[in-house]
DNA sequence: AAGCGATATGTTATAAAATTACATGAGGTA
DNA sequence: TACCTCATGTAATTTTATAACATATCGCTT
């Protein structure tokens, strides 16, 4: 399981594999990673935070990539849609996924100090969620588990 | 374990247990159960479904009881900080609290098409979110459960 | 090459959700 | 009374998100 969001590690890593394997997904699906989408992507990879909608577009305008709010918008809809991205409802922003490019049911665990957003995979199976559902005869399609909390460096310097 | 909202059910009885839960509560623990208060925490009994803030707040001016948001918002706060009602991240909206007045970790299953919210108890200590922030050593403050889908009775109609 | 459909982007405007800041009021209590 | 606390009233603004319509680009077909 990876967890890199709050330990040190080559983050240069992250932002080229994280390209690569979105790339390398597009060609494969005939999905077109624009240079929009593609510098959006670049963004959120640059640090494991989410970042909402306007933070992002920021960005976009000082690269003269589009500067109004659909553009942002349209550029994380594709990029969530694909799994490139996923989006933190506690927030309303958005973070890279961290998992390579195969579907899966994430789970996030999001310090409220340092504002770093950890993706945990998770067994959708298994979860309460699940349970509850199956139980209630329902038809589980999207789930969103997320946890806010401090990160073991946060929860360390609060004690201290 | 309760899980009304999509069956049939003497829905009168959820609204009454709801307001007198919320007023013993508020009397053994010196709170007040203001006119707005209650009326919010009666306008979300009325139904098993999330209503937004901007829909509450048009029931309380029908009603003669405050025409701004922040009134709307304000009795949201009170209301959640003290668990009568729920906030549903995914929709930006807000439900009452279907398990009496004792502190809990829900998670929902939200029908995406009668919109109906049911609530369901889950131990916190069993979750995937747990176990991934023990793996991780993260301290957990608060947690979003969330599920959409359809409910059985929706499910079934669009099988037919 | 002209025309067409599909996909993506540019731009204006607006909607929806939430908060800030400051004024007012209703109770208790010293 | 004067004061404090809690709750409400109100105006203005901020933050998040979408609708609607125009333009551009690319591949395909004829």
């Amino acid at each position: 399981m990876q967890m890199k969001a709050f330990d040190a590690h080559d983050h240069d890593g992250c932002i080229s594999a994280g390209i690569v394997a979105a790339e390398r997904h597009c060609a494969e699906h005939a999905l077109q990673l624009t240079p929009v989408r593609r510098r959006v992507l670049e963004i959120l990879l640059s640090e494991h935070k989410a970042l909402g909608a306007y933070d992002i577009l920021e960005q976009l305008r000082a690269d003269g990539l589009g500067s109004q709010p659909p553009v942002a918008y349209r550029a994380l809809d594709f990029l969530v849609s694909h799994g490139f991205v996923h989006r933190i409802e506690r927030l309303n922003a958005f973070v890279a996924c961290s998992h390579g490019e195969n579907a899966h049911t994430p789970a996030f665990l999001i310090c409220r100090a340092c504002k770093r957003v950890t993706e945990a995979e998770t067994d959708p199976a298994t979860s309460e969620l699940a349970r509850a559902a199956q139980r209630a005869g329902f038809v589980i399609e999207r789930t969103v588990r997320e946890a806010e909390g401090l990160c073991p460096g946060c929860a360390e310097v609060s004690r201290a």
